[in-house]
DNA sequence: GACTCTGAGTTGGATTCTCCAAGTTATGCG
DNA sequence: CGCATAACTTGGAGAATCCAACTCAGAGTC
């Protein structure tokens, strides 16, 4: 999606976690995954997305290693694909986070927010921010260029 | 993008936010203008991307507030366009910030990180993370239906 | 005034992606 | 066997993207 003319991956984190997951619909179907949606059809059901397209994603999902695809049998039924959040999958909780934080800050809907991020520990409200090595929150953060630094990307 | 068929918005904020960053290019450009970019040919310069598509890009996100348009004029030369971030633009930092981190974590380039997050202050490495009400870091987050709460979106 | 240069776009056409509806496959049940 | 269902495939229309070429407006040069 971000990869350069040449084939070689972009130096850039943005562009290449963006591959993975900035294809229309795969942050959903991320974000339904989190909330524990592990079959086609309740990413198809949850989310409304095409099937053609819904297949494709959770391809690409698992090749990234995104998800996991297993088989799953109820009693009395045949096998069934079932998808489950890697631990890399589980990492992507700070980018959704981030979305949702960012939505209600500065696009919220009428209708109040439709998810929310709390604890699993207490249920409290909970939020993402910048820390420092000593887990002390900081006010704002600069984004500088690292070892590998980007003139293009 | 994710506007539901009948043109009311989703209640999911994820879905609501990826309407206004998720187009492609669209969170590359939000990246460059963080370094400090505010040019038209900057942004094509530094990312490539197609001319066409980088003025429809800064369009979307000068009306969704994300971007300010404004004129500058530099000495014998006339006056031009230039884009600075909002506070809303300074506020995607944070998930610019969860999408770097995540690639450093379980994507990392060959050649080491292309950018890297610092305390501002200090210039010590920073990083994302769940802090509750009373900013002490969490292990993990849960994502709950809110009040708005999701059955489709 | 004519000529050129440059930043910031437009325009046209080919390619690719997305959407939707319909069809397919594999299995279990009666 | 015929039917139901989850999980896909397929075909075709429409939209988004890409690329190259072109335009436009003001500044400098002659």
């Amino acid at each position: 999606m971000y990869t350069r003319a040449d084939g070689t991956p972009s130096t850039c984190q943005v562009a290449r976690t963006l591959d993975i997951v900035g294809e229309r619909w795969s942050l959903l179907i991320v974000r339904n995954a989190l909330r524990g949606q592990t079959r086609f059809s309740e990413f198809r059901d949850g989310l409304g997305v095409p099937t053609d397209i819904l297949t494709a994603r959770l391809a690409t999902l698992v090749t990234a290693g995104v998800l996991d695809k297993r088989p799953y049998r109820e009693p009395g039924c045949r096998e069934r694909a079932s998808y489950h959040l890697t631990p890399a999958g589980h990492g992507l909780a700070l980018v959704e986070a981030a979305l949702i934080q960012w939505g209600d800050t500065f696009n919220p809907g009428s209708e109040g927010p439709g998810s929310r991020l709390v604890d699993p520990a207490t249920g409290a409200p909970a939020r993402v921010a910048f820390v420092d090595a000593d887990d002390r929150v900081l006010p704002g953060i600069a984004i500088v260029p690292g070892p590998a630094a980007i003139t293009v990307w």
